[in-house]
DNA sequence: AGACATCTATCTATCGATAGGCAGATAATG
DNA sequence: CATTATCTGCCTATCGATAGATAGATGTCT
């Protein structure tokens, strides 16, 4: 709705995507293959250039899909009936089962992580994804009258990536546990 | 001198370790291709081989090589003459000048985020880095009889890693600096 | 008929990897 | 000292696998 019109993938292409998204929070873009996707989905390597001609395409088509799912789970952010702590809370939910029920990270930490050697529009559409969830919070962290803020959306995004990175990267899931724990703790102070 | 023997690389093979370095640091693991390397390097793709046989010894390699910089260039955490925010001042000074410099991010943070489409050795060693530097903070934030530390090892690693993404993916480095910011305004309280 | 989705078949480029050769340095042996 | 053997570091040439991508035929539904 900002730039990009928004598609509504069905069917094969929503089957696509599905796997492609999997398969890229795993291991980034290259970690994708064309012939991979077709062999899970059940067609050819050919078809699925039918729906996404390029890579860049269907890079960018998983990372606009999963924006939107991210900012539709994560709701409003201006919301008078609940605090600051409480909407925060539930970003940080929305990582921690993104990490649990899928066992994979962010899908924009890790194509951030490798954004110097994207193709443009995936790089692009990684942008709009930070700039989305950075507003999204900085409102959050704003829209209540609330204590003295000390903490900034950047700081509480980094911390829940970086978290994300490690906890993944060490086998120690506690690591994402703790620093989310921390994130609250000093909201509430 | 944990547990691998410490080679000491020179000539070409140093020469091709600090290529395959700043590739793997801009896009990842996939990044580098062993042809691409060579012609930089000046030589052929089969003479890469000759010094690391697979892929995935490079890829250690470079890691290892890595993980004793970044402990060399960050010194010892314990040295009684100096204060908790001097520690963590100069930790964060390495990852800012390790970005301002070489305009890439933290190698362990690009292939943290794959690491599960890593070949085993690589995730092992990166691993390794991030017990050493989560050590090296502990260390950092306990040698001192400080204020009442509030803040944990895993939550100022988090918060780095986290922020050279988002630096690098916005492409607005103010995100480390205020970031890294929000660290040490955090020590000294 | 015509739009849509998928197919077959194929192309070119690049990937990591291997086999085997060769020149120069070093070490061992007579 | 001179010769022989070994090691080192690179080379040429090539392999099979896989990458993304394309053209054109085939089916399928409205």
């Amino acid at each position: 709705m900002e730039n990009s019109e928004q598609t509504a993938f069905t069917g094969k292409a929503e089957e696509i995507l599905e796997v492609a998204e999997r398969h890229m929070r795993a291991g980034g873009f290259d970690a994708v293959s064309f012939r991979d996707i077709a062999a899970e989905v059940g067609i050819k390597s050919a078809s699925v250039h039918y729906h996404f001609p390029q890579k860049a395409d269907l890079g960018a088509a998983v990372v606009q899909r999963y924006t939107a799912r991210v900012v539709e789970t994560v709701g409003v952010p201006d919301d008078p009936a609940e605090s600051t702590q409480e909407r925060i809370s539930r970003l940080i939910g929305v990582y921690r089962s993104a990490m649990i029920d899928d066992g994979l990270i962010c899908l924009c930490c890790v194509l951030g992580a490798e954004t110097l050697d994207l193709p443009d529009p995936v790089a692009e559409a990684v942008r709009g994804f930070f700039a989305l969830v950075l507003g999204w919070t900085e409102t959050a962290l704003t829209a209540s009258p609330a204590v003295g803020e000390t903490t900034t959306a950047a700081q509480i995004i980094s911390s829940l990536q970086g978290a994300m990175i490690l906890s993944i990267a060490t086998k120690q899931a506690d690591h994402f546990a703790t620093t989310a724990q921390s994130i609250l703790d000093q909201l509430s102070r």
